[in-house]
DNA sequence: AAACGCGATTGACCCAGATCAATTTTGACC
DNA sequence: GGTCAAAATTGATCTGGGTCAATCGCGTTT
C-alpha cells in the first residue's frame, strides 16, 4: 500500500501531555528538556495497512509509536515474509548502523507515531548520555525479546507457539490497559502466522483446537482466556 | 560442565597490546581512558565446554571475548535447546535489563574473555558516553543479526539454511582472519543443529548432500566452499 | 593393537504441519 | 439489504524433516 500520509500536525501537541511519556524514550528527559524536545518530533498518522519505512530505504527518521500498532517484517526475495516483531506506543523505531532500516514497518489498524528527523535527534542526543542510555535499554530489551523469539521459532510446536503468543501478547498489552482475560488481536491470522513461522491454515486451525478443549474462545476481534492456567501449561512445556 | 577457571592473570597484560583492541567496546577509549580500563577487567581462561555464566545467574560481570569460540543458548523446561548465537573475539556479553543473564554461554574450545566487574564497569562508563555509545552500537547489530537470524528459523528450508549459516560463518571470520574458501567450523553438528532449529541428523544429511551436488567439500573441523557462487544461490532463495 | 567411547553418518519409517482446494463468514459499499 | 471481495475456517492429501536405530570413523586408553 502506498505510504500516503493522513494528517500532518506540527507542533499541534505537548510532550507533557503525551500518551507515552513515561513509557518511551523520552521518559529520560526531564520538563525543560522535554520543552526542547518538544521542537524535534511532528505527530504523523498513518491508516490500516500503510507502510512507515521499508527494510531497504535509507534511515532519515526516528519513530515513537504513539497509538496503534504496526508489524515490523522482512520478506524473502521470493515473497516469503517473517513478522519480527509488533509495536505498540512507546516503542522507539529508526536505530540501525548499516544507515537503512533493515525491516519494514506497516501500520495494522490506525497509528499515530512521533516522527524526529535523523540529524536534529542525532544533535540533540549527543550531550543527553540519559537519553542515550534509554535507547540502549530499549534496545537491550528488545535484543531480550528477539532471543525468546528465537527460541519459539527454532524449538516449539504449533500448539506452544500459539499459546505462547497469546500469552505475551497480552503481557505486552498489560503495560497499555487494564489487565484482562480477554485479548484483542488487531493483526491477521497471516500476520499471526509469519510472527510465529507457520501457515495461516494452522494458526486457524490451532486456535479452533484450543477453543475446542475451552482453554480459549475465539470472539470478533480477538480471543478470551478461558483457561489461562491451561494455555501457560501449554506455552511452557 | 563445571565453571572451574583454568588460569587468572590480573593485570597481566596491556589493553593497548589487546588483539581486540580495535573491534571491541575499548575501541571507544583514547589512550589515557585505556590505561585506567586496564584495571577493571582481568583475563579469564576457560577450556572446552565450560559455562562463562547461565541463564538464570544474577549478572555480576561483563565479559569482553578476546580469543576463541562460546555458544550462547537457552533451554526449554524439558532440555530442548536454540543456541541464539556464537560469541567471536571481540564481542561484549552480559547487557540486560532484568539483573540476570538472559541466556547461557559455554567455551567452544579454549576461550579467554576480558571480564568486569558489574559495579566498577557501571561507574567508569558513567562518564564516558562514548563508550556507552559503542556498547549500543554493538547491540543494535546483534539486534539486527538476531532479526535475520529470525527469517532464517521461521521461513528457510534446512538448505537454505545450512548455506545461510556457512556464508553467515565465513562472513563473520572475515574480520579475524584472512578470507578463504575453507571454513572452520569448530562448534560440533548438535551445536549447528540447534543453531538452525534443525536435529543433528538433517544437518548431516544436508552437508552430505551439499558435498555430492559438488558444492562444498566435508573436511576436518569444516568444510570447504567449493562453489561458493552455488551456496550463494542456495542461501537467497 | 585391541577395546572403548563419542561424534557423525546413514537408512527406514513416521508425523506435524504444509499444500491444495472448497466452503463459510465477515465486512465494506452501493 | 443485496452484492462483492477479502479473511477465516475446514477438509483431504502430501512431504520435509523428525524419530528411531544401526553403523561408521577416529582419537584415546590400557
Amino acid at each position: 500500500m502506498k505510504p500516503s500520509v493522513i494528517t500532518i500536525e506540527p507542533n499541534g501537541h505537548f510532550c507533557s501531555d503525551c500518551a507515552v511519556r513515561a513509557s518511551a524514550v523520552c521518559s529520560s528527559l526531564d520538563p525543560a528538556e522535554l520543552r526542547e524536545f518538544e521542537h524535534l518530533g511532528r505527530r504523523v498518522h498513518f491508516s490500516s495497512g500503510e507502510t512507515v519505512f521499508s527494510e531497504e530505504d535509507i534511515t532519515t527518521s526516528f519513530y515513537n509509536v504513539l497509538e496503534g500498532v504496526m508489524r515490523l517484517y522482512k520478506l524473502l526475495p521470493d515473497g516469503r515474509r517473517q513478522i519480527v516483531g509488533f509495536a505498540l506506543p512507546g516503542d522507539f523505531l529508526g536505530m540501525n548502523l548499516s544507515g537503512r532500516h533493515n525491516f519494514s514497518a506497516d501500520a495494522i489498524g490506525a497509528v499515530t507515531v512521533c516522527q524526529f528527523a535523523k540529524a536534529p535527534f542525532g544533535r540533540f542526543i549527543e550531550d543527553r548520555p540519559q537519553l542515550l542510555r534509554r535507547i540502549n535499554e530499549l534496545a537491550i530489551r528488545e535484543l531480550g525479546q528477539a532471543r525468546d523469539h528465537m527460541v519459539l521459532l527454532g524449538r516449539r510446536s504449533a500448539d506452544e507457539k500459539l499459546a505462547a503468543f497469546l500469552l505475551g501478547w497480552r503481557e505486552r498489552l498489560l503495560a497499555l490497559k487494564a489487565p484482562s482475560d480477554t485479548v484483542p488481536l488487531p493483526m491477521s491470522r497471516q500476520d499471526i502466522a509469519d510472527y510465529l513461522g507457520l501457515t495461516i491454515e494452522t494458526v486457524s486451525r490451532t486456535f479452533t483446537k484450543l477453543e475446542r478443549h475451552g482453554a480459549i474462545e475465539i470472539i470478533h476481534g480477538g480471543i478470551s482466556l478461558l483457561d489461562p492456567a491451561r494455555v501457560e501449561a501449554l506455552a511452557a512445556a
